[in-house]
RNA sequence: GGGGAGAUUCCAGAGCGGCCAAAUGGGGCAGACUGUAAAUCUGUUAUCUUACGAUUUCGGAGGUUCGAAUCCUCCUCUCCCCA
C-alpha cells in the first residue's frame, strides 16, 4: 500500500492524498460506510460504487465472524468475492464490540472473552486470532484489536487500558508480520491511538503509535460522549505527532461538521454508521442542514429531496414522498434516505479535496458549517 | 317476534365504588442516534398554567353514596343468536 500528499492547505492541517491498494485507489479525505455484516444496509454494490461513489467499505471482523463465520468467508475466498465489491473494504477488529457490548465481554491480559449476542455462545478474541479473522475475510486494512474507553474513564482506568492496547498492538503487530495473506493481494495493518480526553496519554500513545511505522494511522476511543471541543483538542494533539507521510484514520467519526473540523485538523479517513442509522430513522443531512423527515413540516413539501444532491435519489423522489415512506416505514424510505445521505457524505469530502487543492478550504469549511449545522 | 351483549379519553381495548385524567397497543406530535446487538430507542398526547395546581371527562338524563367510568332507574343507539 502506498500513500501519497498531492495538497496540502496553507491555512490548515488539512491535505489531499492518495491511497494505492490492491482493489483500487482511494482519495483523502475520504469517507467511508460502513458495512459490518458484509452489506451497507439498504444498499446494492453497484449504488455503492456508481452513484454514491464509494471508494471504500467497512466491514466487521466480530460480526462477520459470528456469522457467516470463517468457513464461509475462506470458501467464498474472501469478503470481496463474497459480497461482490470489488473495491478496497478496511475491517474493524471488534475492539469496538468490546466496548459496546461490555456487558458480555471480560477483559484479561490474554484477550477479551466475549459471549456472542446472537446465541450467548463464549468467544476468544485475541490480537493475534483477530488478525487471522481479518486475513480470512481478506480486507485491505485491518485495524488492531483495541479497547475503545467508555467515556468518562477514570485517568487509572485510561492508563491501564490504553497499556493494553500498547500491549497487544505488540502482539498483533507481530502476528501479522509472521502471517501472510490468503487471496494474494496485499493486507496493511493499522495501529490504534486511545488515551481517553487525557491530553499525556494521548501523546504517549501517539508517539508510541508513531514509532511502529505502520502504512496508516488510526484514532479511536473518541466521538464516544465528550464534548466535540474535547475530541477536536485530542485529534490536535495527536496529529502533531503521528507521521505527516501516513494516513491517518479517525475511527467511528462522525457528522458533517465533525468531519470538516477534523479534516482540517489532518485526518485523512473517516467511517461512521452515522449517514446509514439516521436515514434509516427519517433523518437526512443536506447542504442547507438537517431535517428529521418525521416532522409534520415536511408533509406537503413536494419539492426534491435534495436540490443541490448529487444521488439520483435527490431528484427522483420529493420531501413527502419520501416522509411517506419514512412514516409508514416502508423499507424504500430507508434506503432512499440512505443512500442520499451516503452520496451527501462522499459528496462533502470531494468538496473538500477540491477546495484544499484550489486553497479555498478554510473559508468554504467555515461557511459549510454555519450551514450544516441548520436545522430545518 | 324471542333471547343475549354492549356504548370508555383520536382508534382498538383494559378498568367494574376511593390508589382513575383512566392500564396496554396503535395512531399523532417531538427528541435521540458518531469504529451498527438499532428499518431502533425515548418523551409526550382532555383543558388552562412556566410550574405548584385548578377545571371539565368514561352514550344521555336523573338517582344512591362522604365519594361513581364503576351501583340503581329511564331514555337513545349498536352488535350477536334463535325465529
Amino acid at each position: 500500500m502506498k500513500f501519497n500528499i498531492l495538497y496540502t492547505d496553507k491555512e490548515s492541517k488539512a491535505r489531499t492524498g492518495l491511497i494505492k491498494t490492491s482493489h483500487g485507489d482511494i482519495e483523502t479525505p475520504i469517507f467511508m460506510p460502513v458495512g459490518t455484516l458484509g452489506s451497507v444496509k439498504g444498499i446494492h454494490q453497484w449504488e455503492l460504487s456508481d452513484d454514491i461513489k464509494a471508494q471504500i467499505i467497512l466491514g466487521n471482523s466480530y460480526h462477520l465472524y459470528l456469522r457467516p463465520g470463517l468457513n464461509v468467508l475462506k470458501n467464498a475466498g474472501g469478503l470481496h468475492g463474497f459480497m461482490n465489491w470489488n473495491g478496497p473494504i478496511l475491517t474493524d477488529s471488534g475492539g469496538y464490540q468490546v466496548f459496546s457490548l461490555a456487558e458480555n465481554r471480560k477483559l484479561t491480559s490474554e484477550g477479551a472473552v466475549f459471549r456472542s449476542h446472537i446465541d450467548g455462545s463464549k468467544h476468544l478474541f485475541t490480537p493475534e486470532n483477530v488478525v487471522d479473522i481479518q486475513r480470512t475475510i481478506g480486507s485491505d486494512i485491518m485495524m488492531a484489536f483495541d479497547e475503545c474507553a467508555p467515556y468518562p474513564s477514570e485517568y487509572v482506568y485510561a492508563k491501564n487500558s490504553l497499556d493494553l492496547t500498547h500491549h497487544w498492538l505488540d502482539r498483533g503487530l507481530n502476528h501479522f508480520d509472521s502471517t501472510e495473506p490468503y487471496y494474494g493481494h496485499e493486507q496493511t495493518f493499522f495501529p490504534i491511538v486511545q488515551g481517553s480526553v487525557y491530553k499525556d496519554l494521548r501523546i504517549k500513545s501517539a508517539e508510541f503509535i508513531a514509532q511502529k511505522n505502520c502504512y496508516g494511522n488510526a484514532i479511536g476511543g473518541l466521538a464516544v460522549g465528550e464534548p466535540a471541543e474535547e475530541m477536536y483538542e485530542m485529534i490536535e494533539i495527536v496529529n502533531n505527532i503521528l507521521p505527516k507521510d501516513k494516513p491517518r484514520y479517525l475511527m467511528g467519526v462522525g457528522t458533517p461538521v465533525n468531519i470538516l473540523e477534523s479534516i482540517a485538523l489532518g485526518i485523512d479517513m473517516f467511517d461512521c454508521v452515522m449517514p446509514t442509522r439516521n436515514g434509516r430513522n427519517g433523518m437526512i443531512f443536506t447542504s442547507q442542514g438537517t431535517i428529521n423527515l418525521r416532522n409534520e413540516k415536511w408533509k406537503d413539501d413536494f419539492s426534491p429531496v435534495d436540490t443541490n444532491g448529487t444521488s439520483f435519489v435527490d431528484k427522483t423522489y420529493s420531501k413527502a414522498y419520501l416522509r411517506h415512506l419514512v412514516i409508514t416505514k416502508e423499507i424504500l424510505g430507508a434506503q432512499i434516505a440512505s443512500i442520499h445521505n451516503l452520496a451527501f457524505y462522499l459528496n462533502l469530502v470531494k468538496q473538500a479535496r477540491e477546495k484544499i487543492k484550489d486553497g479555498t478550504f478554510l473559508t468554504w469549511k467555515n461557511g459549510m458549517i454555519k450551514q450544516l449545522s441548520t436545522r430545518l
